[in-house]
Parts: C-alpha cells; sequence; structure tokens
DNA sequence: AGTTGTGAAGACTTTCACAGCT
DNA sequence: AGCTGTGAAAGTCTTCACAACT
C-alpha cells in the first residue's frame, strides 16, 4: 500500500477535474500524450502518476476516462460523504468565493459564514448561515465543521488563524496575504495571487539570466 | 550564478511576506528556526534557501531582516520598474480580486480590466480603465500589458487562455476552475480554492491509511 | 546555550528506454 | 504507427551532522 506522494496527489487532483472535461466533450478514452498537451505535464509523469493508483484503467487505446475518474477519487477520498467548511471573513473577496461556489459536485459543501463586522453578516444574503466572528468556535464544533476558508484582511489573519488551530478543525486554506504554518493537525494551504504573479515572473528573471 | 530552484524560489518569495510582517513588529533580526516556527519549512531547508542567494546576510545572531529582504528581491527581480497586468473577466471574483488588490508594494500594477459583458464594463467602477472583451488584444498590446489574471467562468477560460496565449503575454494566474497548461513562453499558474481543500483532505486521508 | 554555513548522505521525483500489447 | 507498464538511471531536494563563531 504504497502512498501517494505530495506532486503526484497534487496532479491527480487536477487531473480530476480535466477528466471532467474531457468528458464532457464527448470522449470516453484518453491517453498520457493528450494529457501533457493539456496541463504540460511529462507524459512519463502522468503515467507513474496514474500506475500509483494501482487502478488498471489503461489499456493500449489510452485510458477509460470514468474508470480513471472514479479510480482517482477513490483513491484520494474524493467521493465521500460531504465534508463541511465554513468561510471565516466576507468581505468581497470572502463573499466571492463564498457564492462564486465552483464546490458543486464536489466532496465539500460550505456551510457556514463568519464575519468580525456584525452588519456584515446580518446584510449579507448567502445560501449558508452566516454568523458574528465571536460565535465562531460554538458553531464550527456543534455543526461539526472540519475546513475553513480564510479569507479576511490581513490583519485579521493571523488572530483568526489561531483561533482555528484552536478548535478541532483540520484544515485551512489561506486566502489573505499573511503566511501562515500549518500548526499541529491542522494543515494550512496558503493562496496568493501576488505570490503566483512573482512566481512566475521571477522564474521568467531566472530563464534569461542562464542564457 | 546557480539558479535558484523552483522550491526555493516559492518559499522566497513568502519569506519576503513574513520577514514585511515581522519587521511591522519592530524586530531587525530573525533566525531560521524562528522561520521555521512561523512557516513549517524545515530550519536546515530555510537556511539553504538563503544560502542560494550568495547574500551574506548573516550572522550568529540571525539574519539581517531588511538585508535578508533586500537581497531575495534583487535575486528575484522583484523590486524593479512596475510590471503591467490586467484582469479577465469582471465577475464578482474577478472584481473582488481587482479592488482586494494586495498588490500596492509590489512590483505590480493592474492597469486593464476586460469582460465579454458590455454592461459589466461600462457599470464597474474600479481604479483602472475597463474594455469589452473584444478589444482586449489591442490593449495589453499598446500598453504593453505583460501579465493576466484570469477570473472569468468556466466556460470562458479555455477560449480566453487561448486568446491570451496569442497576444505577447508572459504569465496567467488562472483562478478558473479549468485546469490550464503553459504554452510556449506563456507561464500559467493554476490556484483553485478546491483544489487546495481537497489537497489537504486526501493528505490527511492517506496519513491515516499509513498507521 | 544559541546561531550560520556546508559537505555528505539520504530521500524523493522525474525521465529514459524498452518490453509487450492493439 | 500508437499505447501502457516498469526497471533503471538521472536529477533534484531535503535533511543530517558538525565545524566555526557569538
Amino acid at each position: 500500500m504504497n502512498a501517494i506522494s505530495n506532486p503526484t496527489r497534487q496532479r491527480l487532483i487536477s487531473l480530476v477535474r480535466l477528466l471532467e472535461q474531457l468528458e464532457n466533450t464527448g470522449k470516453t478514452k484518453v491517453s498520457s500524450a493528450e494529457i501533457q498537451n493539456r496541463t504540460g505535464w511529462n507524459r512519463d509523469t502522468v503515467r507513474r502518476d496514474i500506475l500509483a493508483l494501482q487502478a488498471n484503467c489503461g489499456s493500449a487505446q489510452g485510458y477509460e476516462i470514468n474508470a480513471l475518474k472514479q479510480a482517482i477519487r477513490k483513491a484520494l477520498n474524493l467521493n465521500n460523504a460531504e465534508k463541511k467548511c465554513c468561510i471565516v471573513g466576507l468581505g468581497e473577496l470572502g463573499a466571492a468565493l463564498a457564492r462564486h461556489g465552483s464546490m458543486e459536485g464536489s466532496a465539500f459543501v460550505v456551510c457556514a459564514g463568519f464575519d468580525s463586522n456584525v452588519n456584515r453578516t446580518e446584510t449579507l444574503v448567502m445560501p449558508f448561515a452566516l454568523y458574528p466572528a465571536i460565535r465562531m468556535e460554538q458553531v464550527i464544533s456543534s455543526e461539526h465543521i472540519e475546513y475553513a476558508i480564510l479569507a479576511t484582511d490581513e490583519k485579521e489573519a493571523r488572530p483568526m488563524a489561531l483561533r482555528l488551530y484552536a478548535c478541532g478543525i483540520r484544515g485551512i486554506v489561506n486566502c489573505t496575504g499573511t503566511v501562515l504554518p500549518s500548526y499541529g493537525d491542522v494543515a494550512v494551504h496558503n493562496l496568493s495571487v501576488l505570490d503566483a504573479l512573482q512566481n512566475i515572473a521571477s522564474s521568467q528573471h531566472n530563464v534569461i539570466e542562464e542564457n
């Protein structure tokens, strides 16, 4: 029972999305070469990733899309009962992430939102319950919420994260600019548009210097 | 002139943010151990990362924060003239990213927004010019825009990306759910809250299975 | 005690090369 | 021709261990 490595897991998670998009075009088979075209990942790497699933869904005509999708979901535990999450911080970004909700069809459901501005929680209309931040620990515990999407402004990010660390949550997706560490059993994943821009720009800079 | 590796570059970019936050608390020195506490990165890795800068800003009392920050910025080309970017797709998410703008103080400036819905470009108020999507290629070229933040809905993501590939841009930060590859000289960085959630959840799943 | 800097070892990932199959 | 599956090689990254210094 080989564990699936981190890089492989990240690619497989994206691959599920790609497979869904390919299915919508009516395709039923896909080759590692086509996946390479669509994602930029080397085809050998793609085959190794799929091999790690031990799913046996490939043939000389390529992989069976539906079988592969199910195998990934099963291996990564992504088709189980709905995992509850909440959004912390209902500013413009938090509200956009909440409504934008590309979560449908996923194993996750947003079931609560918190903001320290009571005005915000009383006037916003969302398809889930909103609470003042002071009730956060209580609601997370009573509703058995496991994941948080953190979208406060930068100043509130650390204090809110410290509260989240302490209330039995399993993971945080941090959409604030503040860098936050994982803490004990609480996994943190930092997302930042600016970091992404800087990564692209500086990697191109270094490429130029190599020549 | 050793090139800086990808993992190192990503950490250094986040490290700059952390250093800024530490500076705001009045600190002037920081050790690799404290960086480990704040980020979760192993302290040996932190030291190696900083060593790659060849900046010589460490002593037995730790690193000089300001010198380290400048060294990273210089090595990664993050303090140069403003690099222009645009936002493609001005739905709720695009608008939030535009205004939320944690870009101030960075090497980037948003200077245009595009949407295929003319209503949107005419009624939204932003601190930069808005254009109908049909003018995208023309504006990107005439304004010398180098980077794009893609925030359309999923259906528009691929066609918009294909247009961006073709108009001389250097990089795209893709905030749509659609997986997009880098293409030629155009680097793409995919950002997804759902992917981040799934990563956290499935990594914890695998940890449990290992026991 | 603490710190950085660094060679060496270890662990991990990707890529190559090719067998076997359609 | 195409494809997957896979051992082996190559490449990359992290961690260990410790010298040198405050």
